[in-house]
DNA sequence: CGAGCAACCTGCATGC
DNA sequence: TGCATGCAGGTTGCTC
């Protein structure tokens, strides 16, 4: 999935073009996403404004004069804009149809995403409300973290990944700021030091700006809703590059499995 | 309570 | 060519 940086990109994509329009029509071909997507929602929305977007975590939020959709991408979701009168293909599940025949087209091969609805304050939400900060926010500073870690035995590579820990930091992002701030990802979160606390903080905050400033990643089928591809792959320092020399000191990078997830590092130079 | 892991689902790469 | 297997950007919700 698109981790933040993507839905970021596809937040900033489809903005423009769906701010201060008219939901004309919604299409719900597909409602089986991770949770069913509201029936409803195609007797309301039709004749509502979309006011502003926003993100909330992975979390896009389209907020509408009636109430606001939360949208997930899950691991293969994506948003687009295309013309209304555009064949639909495999797994576009919903279409939100503006009123100058154009449409937010939501497509999902594997449907761990969703569209929820909600009339009710967004970040009150059940799927919202146990986030934590975001990852470019000043109040995800060192302090937190290293206070938040303490016993905690979780690898530090899991910790980072708790949205309730911080939000938007998924696999890749992981694997990328833990080799930037060179700490192992296996090491258990309550015996790092505040000093290497403060270099994480600073890696996760300088590997998601960059994904954003560069249109995220893209591996297989994700784009930005323009359509065009993230540049950010080229990047990346040890996703995806298991066994190959590190950028550092050109050791064999190692590649074990975190909590059933992917994870590549160099043992030399992450202890 | 935390930790570990199965589950949700489709597509694709790999190996026989 | 076909078929079985394992893996993929995420998150929830079990069991222990």
């Amino acid at each position: 999935m698109p981790e933040l940086p993507e839905v970021e990109t596809s937040r900033r994509g489809i903005d423009p073009h769906v701010c201060n329009r008219q939901i004309h029509q919604v299409i719900i071909r597909e409602a089986r996403l991770r949770w069913p997507v509201d029936p409803q929602i195609a007797r309301i929305l039709p004749g509502s404004q979309i006011t502003s977007t926003d993100r909330r975590g992975k979390y896009l939020l389209i907020y509408t004069s009636e109430g606001c959709l939360i949208v997930h991408l899950g691991m293969s979701g994506s948003v687009r804009i295309v013309e209304a009168s555009e064949p639909v293909k495999k797994h576009d599940h919903i279409d939100i149809v503006l009123d100058n025949q154009t449409a937010l087209r939501y497509h999902d091969p594997r449907r761990f995403g969703a569209m929820l609805w909600t009339t009710a304050p967004v970040l009150e939400h059940e799927r919202l409300r146990h986030l934590g900060p975001e990852p470019l926010d000043e109040s995800f500073d060192t302090s937190y973290l290293y206070r938040y870690s303490r016993s905690k035995k979780v690898p530090v590579k899991t910790f980072i990944m708790d949205s309730r820990v911080v939000v938007g930091v998924g696999n890749i992002y992981a694997n990328e700021a833990l080799y930037m701030a060179g700490i192992s990802p296996k090491k258990e979160s309550g015996t790092i030091s505040r000093q290497r606390y403060e270099r994480l903080v600073a890696a996760i905050k300088e590997v998601i700006a960059n994904a954003i400033n560069v249109g995220g990643t893209t591996l297989r089928d994700f784009v930005g809703s323009d359509g065009k591809p993230g540049y950010f792959k080229q990047s990346l320092q040890v996703y995806g590059r298991a066994g190959q020399p590190c950028l550092q000191c050109h050791t064999p990078l190692t590649e074990i499995r975190i909590a059933q997830r992917s994870t590549v590092y160099c043992r030399k130079c992450q202890r």
